[in-house]
RNA sequence: GGGCCGUUAGCUCAGCUGGUUAGAGCGCAUGCUUGAUAAGCAUGAGGUCCCUGGUUCGAUCCCAGGACGGCCCA
């Protein structure tokens, strides 16, 4: 007789098979059919908010593997907070502005020269790419399985957030904190824009390298010989030589700079004379240094103030002074032109040399170059280069291959330009110290984030707030029309505010300017009564620094947020815009934890760069391996490190999946006739029922708390480890009891009981992660355990109920027992239930091994077991004193697979008595 | 060139304040199971803990230098 049908084998509804790609969009459809994330929020309102503010994300192409990691981080903490009972909300938001929408838009419209087309068209046409943009990716967010409210976003672009941008700028003149100022800007020649630190990407390039004479007239040669105690006799020309990249800068040179402390040599070198510092003298003479002879020197210091002659513009370079004169590269005499650099517009204006600029917007050089006017600068080096050589100024050129600074929209190498921009004064008010000071109330994840931070903070310059672009919100300064003093007025910005609040930012070009002044405006420099609207917009970085300004403190979210979570690359962009908009204005950090997750590399550690063709898009991978198990990649890794990731690592992670998804199924399939009255309350069920239970609680504890301190991988491996050593003790010692025991054995129904506990523990501790495959299998569970839960997201941690978590005792027993049914599975022969176990052990564990009755022997899957306490101390410090398998008594029953003593029922002489009183019940019962 | 970070089995990662036979999961090999079966269980082989010095009775862990990789900057 085939007693198969007799069983109680697994039945369930849950595949073993994910199909996570054509599965995953049913479980959101479902989501948002039952209105799961909105309805547990609305559950969670009595309760303390915790509010992840999203930083948004740029609003154009779509996402990769860098945003998946960051999404699925952030969502992951959201519904953690949510199962905790917090008010979790979540609003998402977008990046909409900015150049590199203007760009792309530009080169969809096919328009080549952005003054061609109207600003308002323009505009349009970029609000409809962005929101096209937003869209898309807003689409790929939801389908990662992140909660939020997608529905209502916060968007750069729309009129409350442009009012909160202009308002905030209002409150920042207000305080004094934003100047026009003349400063040495970087400058997109080919985008015609100042551009932002944060808007450079540094690429390799091969610039001319060009040594210079700069020599001197008869008078300066005097002064120069006696400073350097030269010989005067007999010199020849006497030039410093200085060293550039940069040869179009030259027309605006103004001055030589020389370290103070550095020693500066005259070398007489055939017919002439030349100065250079002396660490490099060797380098920068070469072959002709051999030849050379040094007949002066004199420290940087002793030469300051003299002067030599311009080598084709006429007038005079002076000598200056400047710390930052480096004596590894160059000539140590460094070429300064105060328009076209840093460094040397902070030296002009400590020297008062003059601020030349012969640069226009689009990079040609202006009438004031002289010669060269008309010309595009980078054209004009090589005219340049010619010239020198042809006046007998040029010492030496090559090329030089290194590192330089270019547009992140365009790619052109940038340059440095001397314009009248919009800043905000990083040291007024003290702010730049006050924004250091608040890092340190802030947590950072991983703990170096402060000093970073505030490394970033002390080495932000002046901060450029504007943009001489279209697709922007509108800096609201006005220029006199008499004196033409840029003012930019907070009362202005305020009826700007109002207005664009009312009708968006775009009214500003549309708009008279009278409908902007106050009554009674006038100018405070000369009393003109009439103006005209600068058409400046403000840098992306500051739209994106209110964000906690717009978003937060309503809707019951309080200002600061609790959490922010970005790339490590907004320690210079969106954490320290943020962080200096909150501190000028409110004094303090708009959050209380920063946490930074690592870049997403590919397998071989390299960036992953769609130029290249190694990036991945986002909704790609998830068309082809699924969210689930993408976020359990996430998982995986250390996702704060930098992170690898690949079709090789998908892979791994998949198996890993499977083997949860597997383990998840066993549970459900023993579940499938589980009623509610069948349940078995804790006390009640049997001992290692009991202890199953315990265990779950310790981990669900412990995953909570790695949850809690932010380590998602840590509760990866809390998961991993769980749920491997429940299969392989746990699950196995259940088999027999669950499948041969009558269907309402209370043995079987303890059994299931302990199941259902360990599983929606379970499901509720990876619900985070795996979101979509613990929904899935919540809907699997016997509708009486869903009926006040209809989803995993209605469930909590319950780590306050969890009163009967295993003590360290029930770990070591525990651990014990998986140590001793793997001595039992690892014997050759007799095995399993083919054998008979004899267990001598110490008096105390004795007495622990004796109070799981039976249950000791199920969970070691022998047929029969002898417990026995020895005299003998314990030898092997485990407890076990003896350990002896031997043939099992009887044989083996066809229906329950143990050895007993058969045919005790003579119609089932195959089958042992317990089970024949099984079969014959479901006889009776039929 | 500067700042910061990282480098532990084939892969992803643990290793608390220096003393462990350096661990786990996945993979691999072998065996068992065939009532979780495109599953489950067991066993095993894999590591100059990036390198070189130093401190120490003793260093994967501390210090210095270097290599490689990443991020940010000049």
């Amino acid at each position: 007789m085939d007693y198969r049908a007799t069983l109680n084998l697994p039945t369930t509804g849950f595949s073993m098979k994910a199909d996570l790609p054509s599965r995953e969009p049913e479980r959101l459809a479902w989501w948002r059919e039952h209105d799961v994330y909105a309805r547990r929020l609305e559950r969670n309102a009595q309760n303390p908010p915790w509010i992840l503010h999203d930083g948004p994300p740029y609003a154009n192409g779509d996402l990769h593997m860098g945003h998946f990691l960051n999404m699925v981080l952030k969502d992951m903490f959201v519904k953690i907070a949510l199962l905790d009972g917090r008010y979790a909300k979540f609003v998402p938001g977008w990046d909409m502005h900015g150049l590199p929408i203007e760009f792309e838009t530009l080169k969809h419209l096919g328009v080549k020269d952005f003054h061609a087309i109207a600003p308002l068209e323009l505009r349009k046409a970029c609000e409809e790419r962005a929101l096209f943009w937003l869209d898309r990716q807003r689409e790929q967010r939801v389908r990662m399985g992140c909660f939020g409210d997608f529905d209502h976003p916060y968007r750069t672009i729309d009129p409350s957030f442009e009012a909160t941008i202009v308002s905030t700028i209002a409150d920042l003149a207000d305080r004094e904190q934003i100047y026009k100022g003349l400063r040495s800007t970087l400058w997109c020649w080919h985008d015609e824009t100042a551009l932002a630190e944060a808007e450079i990407e540094y690429e390799q390039r091969v610039s001319p390298s060009v040594f210079v004479r700069f020599t001197a007239n008869e008078e300066q040669k005097k002064r120069i010989l006696d400073a350097m105690k030269g010989d005067s006799d007999d010199v020849g020309d006497v030039a410093f030589l200085i060293w550039t990249t940069t040869p179009w800068t030259l027309p605006a040179n103004a001055a030589i700079a020389l370290h103070p402390d550095a020693a500066y040599g005259l070398y007489r070198v055939g017919g002439e004379a030349v100065i250079v510092a002396e660490a490099l003298a060797e380098s920068v003479l070469v072959e002709r240094f051999a030849q050379a002879e040094q007949i002066g020197r004199a420290t940087g210091a002793q030469l300051d103030d003299l002067a030599v002659r311009h080598p084709f513009m006429d007038r005079d370079s002076v000598v200056v002074l400047a710390e930052y004169v480096d004596l590894e590269t160059g000539t140590g005499a460094v070429h300064t032109a105060p328009g076209h650099g840093a460094d040397d517009f902070d030296t002009g204006m400590k020297y008062g040399l003059p601020i030349l600029n012969p640069v226009d917007a689009a990079g040609r050089f202006t009438a004031e170059a002289g010669a060269y006017a008309g010309m595009h600068i980078f054209d004009a080096n090589a005219n340049i280069i010619e010239d020198l050589r042809a006046s007998g100024a040029l010492w030496a050129a090559a090329e030089y291959e290194h590192s330089y600074p270019h547009c992140w929209r365009c790619h052109n190498p940038v340059i440095f330009r001397a314009t009248a921009q919009w800043f905000l004064a990083m040291d007024q008010n003290l702010l730049r110290q006050h924004t250091i000071d608040a890092t340190a109330n802030v947590a950072y994840t991983p703990a170096w984030g402060q000093a970073r931070q505030a490394q970033m903070i002390a080495t932000h310059p002046e901060w450029c707030l504007s943009r001489q672009r279209t697709w922007g919100t509108p800096i609201p300064s006005l220029t006199c029309a008499s004196c033409g003093e840029a003012l930019l007025d907070a009362r202005v910005a305020r009826r700007a505010a109002e207005r664009f609040a009312e009708v968006g930012a775009g009214a500003w070009w549309g708009d008279p300017v009278e409908l902007y002044l106050p009554e009674d405006f006038i100018c405070p420099r000369c009393d003109g009564a009439r103006f005209e609207k600068e058409y400046n917009i403000v840098d992306i970085w500051f739209e994106s620094g209110v964000t906690h300004f717009a978003v937060l403190g309503r809707d019951g979210m309080p200002w600061p947020s609790d959490l922010v979570l970005e790339g490590g690359d907004q320690f210079r962009g969106w954490f320290r815009s943020s962080l200096i908009t909150a501190v000028a204005l409110r004094g303090r950090a708009p959050y209380r934890h920063v946490m930074k997750n690592g870049w997403v590399n590919d397998e071989e550690g390299r960036p992953m760069s769609k130029s290249r063709g190694t990036g991945i898009d986002a909704r790609d991978a998830m068309a082809k391996w699924g969210a689930d198990v993408l976020r359990l990649w996430a998982a995986s890794v250390e996702p704060i490190d930098d992170v690898r990731f690949g079709p090789n690592i998908v892979e791994q992670v998949s198996r890993v999946y499977r083997n949860v998804r597997n383990r998840l199924r066993f549970m459900l399939s023993n579940l499938d006739d589980l009623r509610a009255d069948g349940v078995v309350a804790r006390d009640a069920m049997e001992p290692i029922d009991r202890l199953a239970c315990g265990v779950t609680d310790r981990f669900v504890t412990a995953t909570k708390g790695a949850y809690d301190r932010c380590q998602i991988h840590d509760a990866y491996l809390q998961i991993v480890e769980f749920e491997s050593g429940m299969s392989s003790l746990y699950f196995d010692a259940l088999k027999d009891p669950l499948y041969t025991r009558a269907a309402a054995d209370p043995r079987r129904r303890s059994a299931q009981s302990a199941l259902l506990y360990v599983l929606t523990r379970l499901l509720t501790a990876v619900a985070p992660v795996l979101s979509f495959t613990a929904e899935e299998a919540w809907q699997s569970l016997p509708a009486f355990a869903r009926e006040r839960t209809e989803s995993v997201f209605d469930s909590s941690f319950d780590v306050a109920r969890a009163r009967g978590s295993a003590t360290e005792d029930d770990l070591v027993l525990w651990q014990l027992l998986r140590e001793l049914r793997a001595r039992v599975a690892a014997a050759v022969s007799p095995r399993d239930y083919e054998a008979r176990l004899r267990l001598d052990v110490t008096p105390s564990l004795y007495k622990r091994l004796h109070a799981l009755g039976d249950n000791l022997r199920e969970a070691l899957v022998v047929s029969q077991l002898t417990l026995r306490e020895a005299d003998s101390s314990d030898a092997a410090g485990d407890g076990i004193v003896a350990f002896e398998l031997s043939a099992a008594d009887g044989e083996k029953c066809v229906r329950c697979w143990k050895y007993r003593k058969l045919g005790g029922d003579p119609e089932h002489p195959a089958i042992c008595d317990d089970c024949a009183t099984v079969v014959r019940s479901l006889q009776t019962a039929r």
